[in-house]
RNA sequence: GCUGUUGUAGCUCAGGGGUAGAGCACUUCCUUGGUAAGGAAGAGGUCAGGGGUUCAAAUCCCCUCAACAGCUCCA
């Protein structure tokens, strides 16, 4: 009626509008543009999102959702689950349903199919049930329903999964959305219709525990992505084959840098020529920065008595999932392969008494660690059994605390930078508030570790987030994340403040005031350890590593046999600047060889045949950008050298 | 650790109850070639390992090991 209430939607271009009481998202969408109205997912009121049909009762900020937004997608796939779960429950009669969130692509369900197997060969059908579904365009209904009328529903339909669900929701606060056929429990938000969704893939079929609890009965979760368009979807899938080329472990084998073995044992990696050359490269990249910021180095051994780790701690904590205590002839002698440096630098502090004008003391070690992971979270390089941390401890005042803090951050994002790691994420791990069992340590002393790690974190202008209970067990962390090529995600750098070893250790020093105080441990791993920052770094780059840590920076091609000598020469002319590479000496054609070297990923081609051998030029060739021209050996040194200066800043 | 899938030549993979296949790589020979694959011949496998069914098993079944995907874990 004319004498409707008015309220005012004010959008984010700044205008305010004003609508009729009980206006929707979708028609707010239509008063702009009918085209802006076909597209809208969801509408975002004041900050929540909600279905673009639910009725705005008061004044509201509004924003429209569309396929273009992160909460439309995610909407869009929240609803994809329920479509799926629609199928599958037209298929499967009697399944019962855990959830079905979306995620940062795509979405899945957790299913109970009552010990029926499924595998992707079922696939074909799901999707072609769930086309079906989608294009008979069925709304969407949002219907709140009581605590009680809920369990009865789902009692009904022995979905025990759903009941305990509901148990934990409060009564007023429930909603039920139902397509189709298909009637589930769900906060929302959803799109307007299943006939948004056109393109539909299952991806991946894997066991899931109910709840994320190991106690809990597993599940079958099934992932799939849609999408509002064909093309897209295709686009999609193709991203996925690109990055599956650059996974490290199919480049590690082509480029022999590392291999596993069964005969030596899982996730024991070994480094082949070529990967160990990158390897130490990187090392003596970071001991050079360490150098420069203070770091003093040591080297510890492989092993310590077990009473070392009883005194640290990690006995106690990790003893029984560790490798297991190696015997001597001596009875009662026991000693553990080391699965961290820590407890070893703690016995260097001790070797002499230390006075406050010795701290901040670094001891910085490329420290080869052992842990016995878990046999299902083995992977390539970024999860294995034996790696090298790049590992340092700051023993320093309290006072000194942040200063040293804040030095670490600038070491980690000199390596971070010079590598190009731009695509990170800062996260502090604090300890779980609700199970403070799981940590050592005084309240006091968690509290001071947290507070300088994020005091430091603030001032250094890091975008972190922020995870309860990612704490290591005896001291919150600043983690440097980073995704590999199929988007998981890796804990590279990290920082720890640590109050617990050196009271564990009875470490002191004398103060200025000629009393014994306990320093404070700053753990700390700008790469984290050799062998996952190398798995990334290989994702990364595709491959194509800097030029100045490639393992073969030139290859020189003889045009024939005749110019071998030649090649020989210039050869040992660059390998006296430094330069890495070797000749090609093959009986192939030089296209042949060119296109050996493009594959093998060699930054530079040499090629000399009867023109550069008498004016005495080398022809450049780089890959993947083609020829260069001929230049003098000397004048491709210099252009060679400038280049390495040019991504290898000092720190 | 759990659930599922997979395991055939150095690599990528086809095959499938009746003597083991391809391409690339490798070896030898021919070719001495100018910017992304020259030609020919040859060699190479206990079909992951163990057990079972069968006249016969690489193939079917069971166990073990490993890899892969996800979950759980991660000092």
């Amino acid at each position: 009626m004319s004498d409707q209430p008015i309220i005012k939607i004010s959008l984010p271009d700044g205008s305010v509008r004003e609508y009729p009481k009980g206006v929707t998202g979708h028609q707010i969408a239509f008063s702009i543009s009918e085209g802006l109205a076909r597209n809208v997912l969801a509408a975002k009121v004041n900050g929540e999102v909600w279905d673009s049909s639910r009725p705005i009762e008061a004044d509201a900020t509004v924003t429209l959702l569309t396929w273009n937004d992160p909460e439309g997608k995610a909407t869009f796939w929240h609803s994809s689950a329920h479509l799926l779960a629609e199928a599958l429950e037209a298929l499967y009669p009697g399944v019962k349903f855990g959830t079905g969130p979306s995620l940062e692509k795509g979405f899945y369900y957790d299913v109970d199919l009552g010990g029926q197997a499924l595998s992707m060969e079922d696939f074909a059908a799901i999707e072609a049930k769930m086309q079906e579904l989608a294009r008979g365009k069925n709304q969407y209904l949002r219907q709140p329903i009581s605590k009680a009328d809920a369990i009865s529903f789902f009692t009904e339909k022995g979905d025990e999964y759903k009941l305990e669900l509901i148990d934990g929701l409060e009564d007023g606060q429930i909603t039920f959305y139902t397509q189709g056929n298909f009637t589930d429990l769900c906060r929302g938000p959803h799109i307007p219709n299943t006939g948004i969704i056109k393109a539909i893939k299952l991806t991946n079929i894997a066991g899931a525990y109910w709840r994320n609890n190991q106690e809990n009965k597993m599940l079958t979760r099934i992932y799939g992505i849609t999408f509002p368009k064909q093309k897209e979807l295709e686009e999609h899938l193709h991203q996925v084959e690109e990055a599956k080329k650059r996974d490290h472990r199919k480049l590690g084998k082509e480029l022999e840098l590392f291999a596993f073995s069964e005969k030596v044992g899982q996730g024991l990696p070994l480094w082949l020529p070529k990967g160990a050359m990158l390897r130490e490269r990187l090392e003596s990249f970071l001991k050079k920065a360490q150098l420069k910021a203070g770091y003093l180095p040591v080297v510890t051994p492989h092993i310590g008595s077990k009473a070392l780790y009883v005194t640290s701690g990690h006995w106690e904590k990790y003893g029984k999932d560790s490798f297991q205590p190696i015997k001597t002839p001596d009875e009662d002698e026991e000693f553990m392969l080391k699965p961290m440096n820590c407890p070893h630098h703690c016995e260097i502090y001790k070797t002499k008494p230390r006075s406050y004008r010795d701290l901040p003391l670094r001891l910085a070690e490329f420290g080869t660690v052992y842990r016995y992971e878990q046999s299902g979270e083995l992977h390539g390089l970024t999860r294995v059994r034996g790696f090298t941390q790049d590992d340092a401890h700051i023993f320093c005042r309290t006072d000194q605390v942040k200063e040293e803090f804040l030095r670490v951050i600038d070491l980690v994002l000199y390596v971070f930078k010079t590598l190009g790691f731009n695509d990170y994420s800062a996260q502090i791990s604090l300890r779980d508030p609700e199970n403070k069992a799981k940590y050592i340590g005084t309240d006091e002393d968690w509290e001071k570790a947290e507070s300088a790690i994020i005091e430091a974190s603030a001032e250094r202008g890091l975008a972190t987030v922020t995870e309860l209970g990612e704490a290591a067990f005896y001291g919150p962390k600043l983690d440097f994340m980073v995704r590999d090529a199929l988007g998981r995600k890796w804990q590279l750098g990290t920082i720890q403040v640590d109050y617990q070893l050196p009271q564990r250790f009875n470490l002191e020093y004398i103060g200025s005031d000629n009393q014994k105080h306990q320093p404070v441990m700053i753990h700390r791993a700008p790469f984290g350890s050799m062998e996952r920052f190398i798995a990334i770094l290989i994702e990364n780059t595709a491959g194509q590593f800097p030029l100045w840590l490639s393992p073969d920076q030139i290859v020189i091609l003889p045009i024939s046999e005749k110019y071998a000598d030649y090649a020989e020469e210039v050869f040992f002319t660059l390998q006296d600047q430094d330069i890495r590479g070797f000749v090609d000496h093959r009986d192939e054609k030089i296209g042949r060889k060119i296109r050996d070297a493009e594959v093998t990923k060699v930054p530079f081609m040499l090629i000399v045949g009867e023109k550069e051998q008498s004016e005495q030029l080398v022809s450049i060739r780089r890959k993947g950008e083609g020829d260069l021209g001929s230049m003098k050996v000397e004048d491709f040194i210099v252009f060679f050298q400038k280049e390495i200066k040019n991504n290898l800043t000092s720190f």
